[in-house]
DNA sequence: GCTAGTCTGTGGTCTGACCACAGGAGGACG
DNA sequence: CGTCCTCCTGTGGTCAGACCACAGACTAGC
């Protein structure tokens, strides 16, 4: 029958047991390589390739050499591996691209919703971005990086890390779709004017606790951009 | 110098380009193990490590044996990469649950309103959930394993795969503390019975297009679950 | 007490060797 | 001529062993 565990996924599931058991958490050191082989009866190949999963997901990184900061330690920063995974999915026609589009705009409606509704929220970094935005000599890529940090920074400031991630995930999945976007652009200068209003109202309507603005104005941000680029229809 | 690229690495980006070029797509082969270590100039084993990854996001299935099934094969399905990644990181306290649970309120909502106001949708499947629900003599673990069905079946219906993917994965991730938290409803009996009532509801109003009245049943639906069960407060 | 060399253990990689498996090619047989 | 059966090939799966580069600890020497 499928009594076959194949040996990199009997090491994936200890070390999740472990995890989920509290026997490991963030900044504790995995066992070494070698040790894992040996109490796991397994290659260390094959604990290799259960490690390596565990570092593109973003749960571990690895360093060679000796003391605290050398071998495998728990790391659970989510956005490496949302990102890779999204990233590859839309590769390989998993995702088509509308469908990533489509989810954003929930997300970024759901965040700046949410921001508005936020006494607390701090948006200060946000507002760091709209100014590094505005420097003059600005390429198109260097623009929308910063528009990218931009928007991850107020999914972050929303305080849900899942869809801090989730966003960031998706925007890279797209962004060389973004970037070949902007050379579509007869004049960019002016679209990117634009961008820097509309970015600056959205924030403004945020700061405001104007949530229904807020939200009207993110979704046609984005609406705008895909439709301009012809990167989506509609 | 950050000049030492993993052998791994340079697999994983070998594929990737092939995959964003349209040199692989759905359904085709990967070369073979021993080809592709030859053709990059890297071992096998770091040829092995870069399948793994891809096999664990779901980019790949593998088989062993010959003909035309055997092999790596190109098979984008996303929700089991996503589940696992979600999983792992929950487990790795990466996410919190308290954001797992909102951001399944989110997507929630985006799919119950898309639905209520698609008039091509689709709920034979939804339907067919509900009906199963009703069945005497489910085990809680039976009952919430339908119930995940549920509203997977309509994530799907609303055809977007980024959410549907992300949906199963979410729920996933915090399938055993739904599970867990089933056991502290002091009466189980009833409290399925109050979630197929609000099932029926939440269906109801997506078949008459009233989007309002479907995202404010799903978004009670899900609190009132998480607030009985105590798992996540407020 | 300080410095420089050595030692140890880590991940990173490659090589070679098996195994189980599944299908195709070819021969043996009716 | 057709059918069955055996062998062969190529695949992924796994393991063992051997290096390497690296970084810290340890130690001998000054």
């Amino acid at each position: 029958m499928s009594d076959a565990p194949r040996a990199w996924q009997v090491v994936l599931e200890h070390l999740e047991r472990d995890l989920l058991d509290g026997r490991l958490g963030p900044g504790d050191h995995l066992p070494s390589e070698r040790e894992l082989s040996a109490d796991l009866g397994v290659g260390r190949s094959s604990v290799r390739e259960a490690l390596r999963v565990l570092e593109v997901m973003g749960l571990i990184r690895t360093a060679t050499g000796s003391g605290p900061q050398a071998g495998a330690i728990v790391i659970a920063t989510p956005q490496g591996g949302m990102s890779a995974l999204l990233r590859l999915q839309v590769a390989a026609q998993g995702f088509p691209l509308a469908d990533v589009v489509q989810t954003r705009l929930v997300l970024e409606d759901a965040v700046a919703r949410a921001l508005a509704t936020d006494s607390r929220r701090d948006t200060a970094e946000a507002h760091r971005m709209l100014e590094a935005m505005d420097a003059a000599g600005l390429t198109a890529a260097e623009f929308l990086a910063l528009d990218a940090q931009l928007h991850l920074s107020l999914a972050e400031a929303s305080g849900n890390t899942v869809i801090a991630a989730m966003m960031a995930g998706l925007r890279t999945s797209i962004e060389s779709y973004v970037l070949a976007g902007s050379a579509r652009v007869d004049d960019w200068h002016t679209t990117a004017d634009g961008l820097r209003a509309e970015h600056r109202a959205l924030v403004a309507a945020i700061d405001a606790g104007d949530a229904e603005a807020a939200s009207r104005l993110v979704r046609e941000h984005i609406t705008d951009y895909y439709r301009t680029t012809g990167l989506v229809s509609g």
